[in-house]
DNA sequence: GCGTAAAACGGAGGCAGTGTCCGGTCAACT
DNA sequence: AGTTGACCGGACACTGCCTCCGTTTTACGC
């Protein structure tokens, strides 16, 4: 019946108690401060001492990525909604607003996701979910491309950048939604096709 | 002869000769580690106590500003070789070339630069050379857009932001020159008008 | 129930960086 | 040389990060 499997000891109630305590104030902290939020301030809402976080969570990326596990699955759940579009440059679009918003779940966000981008060792929690939209943003680019929709010159990786761009100026507050709209049709006339249909 | 006007006293040498250290030594530690870097080791470089370098620059976004000064000056300069071509379009690109390689200078240094776009009071120093950025690209978009050479859609603000999102990006080090390359391809293929000259 | 051992807790504390304050100092003027 | 005021610089208070370790809590076997 066990779920765990090969574990001895049935683990803690503490333990599971702690660290939804601690998931649910560094979510807050980080909505209201984005991702540079004081570990010790969640620490101390959730109810516990520094080396309790420390445990549970040995870096600020590990305790993001925990955080991040919930939209990460809304985001896999939004693919499939997002599969069954005929149009596949209607599919990338959607896509590509489909990361936007998950990269602006917290202000400086994308910071940490470039640098898990960078690192090739998975000691960095960050780029398993990282590589996973890297990969997706290319078969996208790859359908589109087959649609004759988007030139043959631009990578999945291109447009993954661009689109972390756009999240991070978001994140910055310095511009408003419609320089932002802007910005977005200038990367989509980017990458298009320009294809005389329609 | 007084250079500076109603001064009453002749400043002091020491003032002069401290500022200057702190340029250099703040130079110095940006270039290494980035805008992030030590204000307590940037001081202790400098000769100087803490106390002396807040009084010179009572923010960091103040140093820095006095750091990018000689840069600013380059750039003021540039514009000046760019002019002169006929192209408005190749003056364009240069444009926002130079722009990205101003923006380069430090890692980590787009962060301020849209934190002081961001802020219509000048009490950032920042801001000013920001604005200065932006005019100037607003510039050359209108002369490349008379020209036919780009869309009557594209803001140079939008301009900047893009520019300014690449020089963040290659500030990540998350990217080779390649992909950096593409990036600013798809950006030029963006705003420009589809011509089918040339 | 109760003893036990492993696991988890949490706070004290070391470390680094920021920014301020104030007594001492040094250069410019008389 | 003396005076004066601007300037210097280190001590200090504060915040946040992260670790270590004595204490507590919990699950398990009896």
């Amino acid at each position: 019946m066990s779920v765990k499997g090969q574990q001895g000891r049935k683990p803690r109630v503490d333990v599971q108690r702690n660290r939804a305590a601690l998931l649910e104030a560094a979510q807050r902290h980080f909505l209201r401060s984005g991702i540079g939020a004081s570990l010790e301030a969640v620490a101390k809402e959730a109810g516990v001492g520094p080396g309790t976080l420390y445990r549970h969570f040995p870096t600020r990326e590990a305790l993001l990525a925990a955080v991040l596990q919930t939209r990460s699955e809304e985001l896999v759940a939004r693919r499939a909604e997002i599969a069954p579009l005929g149009d596949a440059s209607e599919a990338l679009r959607q896509w590509l607003r489909a990361m936007e918003e998950y990269f602006s779940a917290f202000s400086g966000l994308p910071e940490p996701l470039m640098a898990a981008a960078r690192e090739q060792e998975p000691d960095n929690p960050l780029t398993l979910p990282c590589d996973y939209l890297i990969t997706a943003t290319e078969e996208y680019v790859r359908a589109a491309q087959l649609a004759g929709h988007a030139r043959a010159s631009v990578k999945g990786y291109d447009l993954f950048l661009a689109t972390v761009s756009v999240s991070w100026i978001k994140g910055t507050g310095a511009t408003d939604e419609e320089s932002l709209d802007r910005l977005r049709a200038l990367i989509e006339s980017g990458y298009r096709e320009r294809d005389n249909e329609e």
